[in-house]
Formats: structure tokens, C-alpha cells, sequence
DNA sequence: CTTGACATACATACCGGTCGGTATTATAAA
DNA sequence: TTTATAATACCGACCGGTATGTATGTCAAG
């Protein structure tokens, strides 16, 4: 069985932090336990790893953070949480068009991804499948972060469906939650099929079902 | 942090083996081991749990099964595999109209899952998700079980554009994985969100989907 | 008298977490 | 400016518990 706890600070790769240079000890703990918990989920996530890799002691560790848990919660405010607003979030707000702004996001992802986002997938998923149904700390965390990112997608395609672009059988947050769930879902069936192929048949397939919902240019 | 050990054999879920009566040493570890592994991942899942829960011996454990890896197998295999197929794979053989069937196992589902099915999500993507990427035999294993999956749908799918029900623009591959993604997607939604009813909003939202790639019963 | 089906005791490794101690820095009185 | 004190940051040996896996033994059936 492989563990992946070779991978080293040279593979760049999407849901990396964007800055990690001269941290401060907290810091690299945090950044350490950001990917040793992305690899490995959180309850094998192991401690003495993050020490390793690091470089920092366990008197260090547990100065900065009270146990494995509030670390865990620290490494989804400060770091999945962040990553995601950039990601996924904060593009929505800057569409002109909701549809052509969405197809174009996706497409953006699915080149930019590489096959190592594909392997670990979506940080943000991975967590929460894990650790959201029996950890109260997480679930309230996590759902607050998809919330939030529901509700960024359903203002959007309330915005196009205000300005007559998308049919209006669609209900804005149903959609919403739809798009999301189809999101992850591809980045998990990605995953499993180690393949960066089934994430573009993925946004293919969402990129069709998108241009369904779109208003016809002609018709009004 | 809960860990839902305390889950008892009561607990009917949608999930669930069919069949676990009177079931033979073998059967009795290779079933407790599967809801071992549902509620608290492979990595995570503990044998003397296993042990302690069916009152079978550590010994008993290893004549049968030469380690924990090839446990896990053997729980894929024959159990996750079988339970798959029966729900998901052969019911859409059986659909006369394949977007009315589709629909029609959508909201079967919606309605017949409960609580405790959301909380432990689908024991497909479970596993899948936290060993694909680590464990080349359980990623042979759950990817072979995804494409019968696709191949299945994809085939309704053709079948449905052949007849002249689904619009000509349907890639039934690429919609196939497409409609898995987001079924999946759902689940996991679902389980995050710990409410049946992000499960019924996403299937909402494929119904709607599924609608608009049918042929208008008047243009053709 | 061998073989399959267990049972029990044990080995080894790693886990998260604690605790007494130390080095460094900040604060503030003298 | 010097010195006393206190807070912060960090160190690493050690602990109890649990993990998977092994070695040896029992015992009934054929």
C-alpha cells in the first residue's frame, strides 16, 4: 500500500497555497498538516509526519495548537477556506455573461489541473466526506464554506435569469447546489479513474447542460 | 469526536447487504468489515472492532483473509459490487422509457433513503475516494465497477437517442459520466450538509437535466 | 494422521498527547 | 542603563493505548 508522503514541496499543483515562503513555525505546521491531511484525510493524517517534514518539534506543534483537531480546524479556516473563495468563488462575481463566465471557469480548471490535483482531488471534498458526519467542528466549518459557495452560484444565475439568459424553469439555489454537487462529483470521478480525461468528459457534459438552460439568442 | 461505532445490526439502511442471516465465519467477518469500512473508512477501520463485534477470533480473521488489504478486496468484491449492481446497474434495464425510468429511480431513491443512509454517504464513493489514489488493487476494483456503471447508462442513453426520445446533441458516453458524477455528487452533498433534503434538491436538479434532453414529445 | 478451521498469547510499531525543562524575548521597576 | 520578572516559544523523552500481524496450539472431521 502507498503512501503518498513522498511528495515534496516541488510538485506545484493547484490547491497548493499560494504563498509559502518565510513562514513563521505556525505557519509551516499549518501548511504541513494542509497537505499531509489532503493526501492522507485527517484521522490517518499523522502527526510525527508533519514534525518530519517540517522540521518542527512536538513541544512546537502543541504550543501553536491545543490537539490534532484544533489543528485540523485551523488548516480549514486558514487554508482550504482561503483557497476556495480564490478558486471558485470570488471569479463568479466578476461574469459578464453567467453562462459564458461559467463555461469559461470550467474549462480554465480542466486545463489548468494536473495530474496531481487529480490524484488528491478537491481538498475541500475530501475533508468533508471524511470528517463532516462524525466531527461537529468540521461539519459546521465545511458546510459554511459550501454555503457560501451555493449561494455565489445561485446570485449568479439569478442575475441571468433577471437579464432574460437563462429559461426560467430554472430555480436559482436548486441549480446552484446541482452545479456544485456535479462540480465535485467530477473531480471525484477524475480521482478514482486517476484520469484527467474523465474531468474533461466531466466539464464537457456540464458545459453542455449549461448551454441547455441558456436562453435561445433568437427567441427573445 | 463521534465515531459511529455504536451503529447496531437494527439499523436497516439502504446500503446494506440483502442477505445476512445465518451466514457462514467468513461471511460474518467479510459483512461486519463492510460496515466497519462504510462508517469509518478503510484506513481508519479497525479489525478488533471487526473481531469484537461479530465474537470471531483474531486467528479466525487471518486464516481466511491473508492481511487487511486483501479483507478490503474481498469487501468490494462480493459484497460493495454486488449491492451496486443491484441497485443502480440492472434496475435500468428495465426502463421502457429511459428518461421516465431515470426519473423514476431518482425519486425511488430520494424516498427510500434515510437518514442514516445520508450520514454514511454511497460505500462505492467512500472507498473510492480515500483509496483509488493510494492502493492500486482497490483502484483496479472500483474503477471496473464505475465503468460498467457508465457503459450501463451510456446505453440506456443511446438506446433513448435512437428511439428518438433525447436530443441528437446527447453524447451518451460523455453524458453517462456526466449523470454518475453528479448522482455521486449528490450523495456526497448530502452527507455533508447531514439533510435529505440537499438530496432531494440535487435530485431536483437532475430530474430537470434529464428533462431537458428529451426530444419535445411535439417537435418530432 | 493429515488438513482445515479456528483460538490464544505475543511481538512490534506507531499513535496522539503530556510534562518538566530551557532559550529567547518583552516588560518594567530600580 | 541595568536588572528582575514574566511571558512566549520551543525542546524531546516518555506514556498509555491501539494498530496490524505472527507463532504456536487445539480439535474435530475425513
Amino acid at each position: 500500500m502507498r503512501r503518498m508522503n513522498d511528495l515534496n514541496d516541488k510538485d506545484v499543483y493547484w490547491w497548493r497555497p499560494l504563498d509559502d515562503t518565510e513562514l513563521d513555525t505556525r505557519g509551516q505546521i499549518l501548511f504541513a498538516a494542509y497537505k499531509e491531511i489532503h493526501v492522507n484525510g485527517f484521522q490517518s493524517a499523522s502527526l510525527s509526519n508533519i514534525l518530519k517534514r517540517t522540521g518542527v518539534t512536538k513541544g512546537a506543534l502543541y504550543h501553536h495548537f491545543r490537539d490534532k483537531s484544533e489543528l485540523g480546524y485551523a488548516v480549514v479556516d486558514e487554508v482550504i477556506d482561503t483557497r476556495i473563495q480564490q478558486s471558485f468563488i470570488h471569479p463568479l462575481t466578476h461574469f459578464d455573461d453567467p453562462i459564458e463566465g461559467f463555461i469559461e471557469l470550467i474549462q480554465n480548471a480542466g486545463e489548468t489541473f494536473s495530474m496531481t490535483d487529480i490524484e488528491l482531488g478537491c481538498p475541500l471534498s475530501v475533508l468533508a466526506q471524511e470528517m463532516a458526519p462524525i466531527d461537529e467542528g468540521f461539519r459546521t466549518r465545511l458546510t459554511r464554506i459550501y454555503q457560501q459557495w451555493h449561494a455565489s452560484i445561485a446570485e449568479v444565475l439569478a442575475r441571468g435569469k433577471a437579464e432574460g439568459l437563462i429559461i426560467d424553469e430554472v430555480e436559482p439555489e436548486t441549480m446552484a447546489v446541482t452545479i456544485v454537487a456535479l462540480m465535485e462529483g467530477s473531480l471525484s470521478a477524475a480521482k478514482v479513474a486517476q484520469s484527467l480525461d474523465m474531468l474533461h468528459r466531466c466539464g464537457q457534459g456540464l458545459t453542455q447542460i449549461l448551454q441547455l438552460i441558456r436562453t435561445e439568442p433568437v427567441s427573445r
